[in-house]
DNA sequence: CGGATCAAGGTATACTTCAA
DNA sequence: TTGAAGTATACCTTGATCCG
């Protein structure tokens, strides 16, 4: 693979490449025939995932999954994990690590990696990301109660988190188990660093 | 003590859907 | 048909911590 961006694209589609921060993962889409919709998946049975990485492919930023603004009162009462829109979105999905040092003309993206949770080879995998998710849940819970503010704030697991993700105007967090606003602004799964270097090496 | 590194939180832009 | 709403893509800034 190592296919060049500038190869893939035209001039028209490299226009605020930096700046529209998503915009590599949406020509990947439209590249291999897919549209650019909020589907909550892009494959009928997977996620397409598109990452920052130096150009060994390791890893640099967080990567995002899915707002929790919706799924809020699931989280909190700890709903199982096979049936959250959580595992629905990270249970089967192909992680492309795209290089950005340099002209963007010169980026390039990296050998995918497949990871479906349900794969013998990752049943560690899969227990760790079950264990995280509960775990997370707890977390959100106490903040929820002890906290000083009363809103949640970043839970972390081994290999994924919830944090601030929001903009102006935000978009505060309402549950209906406490009948209050439990953030001032949404927030969202990520994926840690620590995710894409175990998918990385378990390949 | 100052530069480097890292995590957390905050911000910017694009696209589709859907309601007016 | 048009624009707001909603979710997507991560990127950027700041402040804390680490390390010489």
């Amino acid at each position: 693979m190592n296919r060049k961006l500038g190869d893939l694209v035209d001039e028209e589609q490299m226009e605020g490449i930096i700046r529209a921060k998503g915009r590599t993962g949406q020509l990947l889409e439209i590249l291999i025939g897919n549209k650019n919709s909020p589907r909550t998946l892009d494959f009928t049975d997977g996620e397409l995932k598109t990452n920052k990485c130096d150009r060994y492919g390791k890893p640099l930023e967080t990567m995002f999954i899915t707002q929790i603004n919706s799924i809020i009162d699931d989280l909190i009462s700890k709903k199982d994990f096979y049936g959250t829109h959580l595992y629905e979105k990270i249970s089967n999905l192909l992680y492309v690590p795209v290089c950005k040092e340099g002209d963007p003309w010169n980026w390039f993206f990296l050998p995918y990696i497949h990871v479906n949770l349900n794969d013998e080879k990752n049943y560690e995998l899969k227990a760790q990301l079950e264990k995280d998710y509960y775990n997370i849940c707890e977390q959100l819970k106490i903040c929820i109660e002890t906290s000083d503010d009363g809103y949640i704030h970043t839970s972390n697991g081994e290999l994924i988190q919830i944090r601030s993700k929001d903009s102006k105007p935000y978009g505060p967090i309402f549950s209906n188990i406490y009948n209050r606003y439990i953030s001032d602004k949404n927030h969202a799964f990520y994926f840690k660093k620590e995710f894409m270097k175990y998918i990385a090496q378990n390949r």
